[in-house]
DNA sequence: GCCCCTTGCTTCGATTTTCGAATCAGTATC
DNA sequence: GATACTGATTCGAAAATCGAAGCAAGGGGC
């Protein structure tokens, strides 16, 4: 299958300008890339086993986000199943404030629903 | 237009648990999220003025995501448009180092297609 | 050899999401 | 009344996603 990931430097669904986090967005935006990227951060997998642990994605799908975010040099596939490469590492480390965060957007829509 | 955005505390596409990270996974992940709450946290928009800043985006997406996002208390529409809230502003913060990212992104893949 | 199991991955019809141009209703200005 | 904004909806077309079935390759066990 020919991948066609968003790359920085070429314009994208959303934005002619190329810009580099334009084209993150988009990469990012399509649906499970987030999930993917952050289950194999918390351990590598093989197809399968991605596929069971994003409580059974459509392996099509999942077939495309792989070759797309592999084009995008984020993961690779070895001996072991996929692994996210250093630049796949440090996407995740940047994402990681995401956590914390969406912690504190539970407290406050739990603390808004007891509200109304 | 009812809102179904996910929300923490309840399973969304892909989890069944309900943990915070995986809601706001699906609510980032979906098109075009992620750029309007950035293009927000440039400046406050208007409904036009946000569909212009992101290249003409379908307008009734745009009206959908404003719900979700208006409904996760992301973002509020004042009188002069659509505002972060603090919620919404601590979320772009945590997604601030993907700008950083996203240069070393397109370094990296410049290098790559150099080699080839 | 053959059988059985697992792997990564593709196919394809059905469903869901997104698109985009037209349009609506509301408000302000003249 | 006419014009020009606004946020937002409608709806048929196009694209993305779903998901069950299946394919080809590899590795034992016999």
């Amino acid at each position: 299958m020919e991948a066609r990931a968003p790359r920085p430097g070429v314009p994208v669904r959303g934005s002619e300008s190329g810009r580099p986090v334009m084209a993150a967005l988009d990469l990012l935006g399509r649906r499970w890339a987030m999930r993917i990227l952050w289950e194999l951060s918390q351990a590598p997998s093989g197809f399968r086993e991605l596929q069971r642990r994003c409580e059974r994605m459509s392996s099509s799908v999942l077939s495309t986000r792989l070759d797309e975010l592999t084009g995008a040099r984020l993961l690779a596939l070895h001996s072991d199943g996929y692994r996210l490469t250093p630049l796949g590492q440090d996407l995740v480390e940047a994402l990681s404030p995401l956590d914390a965060w969406s912690r504190r957007w539970a407290r406050e829509m739990d603390s808004a629903a007891a509200e109304d």
